[in-house]
DNA sequence: TTTATATTGTGACTGTTGGTCATTTTATTT
DNA sequence: AAATAAAATGACCAACAGTCACAATATAAA
């Protein structure tokens, strides 16, 4: 049955393309302000379309949401293959993970909206059904097993269990690019401190309170 | 001239009044599902003379908004208060911003709207002409403050500059009393860890490794 | 080829809501 | 009591997310 699967792959093209459409409409003019009619306009498709494929503008948002997890998940294999032992994993993590907030900002936003409040249970299961949602933990998961490793290699130190320090890792992280991200004008630069100062010193300073070696300047 | 001075009082008074209302309505549907004209009838006012007081839902929010980090601010007072070192005073305004998360959490939330990016500058500009929009600065201050005693009495390192460590401390408690809040539900729960546990973990965490000495168990 | 059927797409329409404004009501002054 | 100023009102408007009866197009059956 050609067809069938034609056509099934023809549809998945088009939910590609309203995504695309959409991608550009809500990282360009904001989700708040972008409109149904223009990601319409952008996908070259009528409105009414975009509800063929999606339930709602949130529903939409939340597959751009998802692709920035695969990015992020991505970033962290990556950072993982070259590293030599469980620190240095954590280590090499904690850099793609501020490559990724550098360089693909509107999905580090949307990692944001998706992990604060925003999405009920409800539309997480509608999305889940068509899309693999619980790619949302999958970046954690990898710190967990390099934390994991980097126990059991003795580079870290064995005082705090692994997904908790992962949790962490994660959360300080986050809150750390987050702050000095919209900081950055109205406190910092006042102060003549930048953004990836702060951070520098964040990694810092969590570098050397996980690893079991005291003394340290990378 | 006892008239003006009465009706100012009494604007004021009303001014307030509004903000009791939206601040019911909101917190309980939510900003997103709370109408306008729920607030009008919360406060028993018609739509139109909210607007009289305010320009606009997000104005009321933000001044909403400001009655938490008055709050905030007087339990960071407070807490510096007994402390008996720098070092001591950063634990308890720690614990403190702990307590607001965990006694006030629709403020909490509220204090991540406000340091998200929702508001324009523009917003922030005309409310500061109204109340006191600086005091959203006031708690980091004191934070800085207990810093700087700290690194004089010789109880917290000097490593860190006292800006930078008080926004590197703000930034990671904002982040795990964030993610550990979201996650609970969905990651921890469901791997026997509690949020409070995470929590817990990170000011241990922290104790060490802001203080001079290396050994500690409080 | 022609007809029937299923799939995909459309855009006028609806309901809701944030915000406005001409008008009324209430308070103050003359 | 009349004139004026201040406060409050609610019908109204524009914008927008989401819907639905209908149209266009592709596939299958005749």
């Amino acid at each position: 049955m050609g067809i069938t699967e034609r056509k099934q792959r023809e549809k998945e093209q088009r939910r590609e393309s309203i995504i695309d459409a959409a991608e550009t409409v809500f990282f360009s003019k904001g989700l708040e302000n972008a409109t149904m009619d223009d990601v319409a306009n952008a996908a070259e498709l009528s409105k009414g379309t975009l509800y063929l494929y999606f339930n709602s503008k949130e529903q939409i948002y939340l597959a751009i949401i998802m692709r920035g997890f695969a990015i992020l998940d991505q970033l962290f294999k990556e950072a993982s293959q070259n590293a030599i032992n469980g620190l240095d994993k954590v280590r090499a993590i904690g850099q793609a993970y501020l490559r990724f907030y550098d360089e693909y900002p509107n999905y580090f936003m949307g990692l944001l909206y998706y992990e604060s409040n925003k999405f009920t249970p409800e539309q997480i299961a509608e999305l889940q059904e068509v899309c693999d949602v619980d790619r949302s933990e999958h970046s954690l998961n990898q710190l967990v097993v390099a934390i994991e490793e980097g126990q059991n290699d003795g580079s870290i130190k064995q005082t705090i269990e692994p997904l908790k320090l992962a949790l962490l890792l994660w959360s300080m992280s986050t809150g750390v690019f987050q702050v000095s991200h919209y900081k950055e004008k109205l406190v910092l630069e006042r102060r003549g401190l930048s953004s990836g100062d702060v951070i520098n010193t964040f990694f810092e300073f969590i570098g050397q309170s996980i690893g079991t070696e005291t003394q340290r300047k990378p």
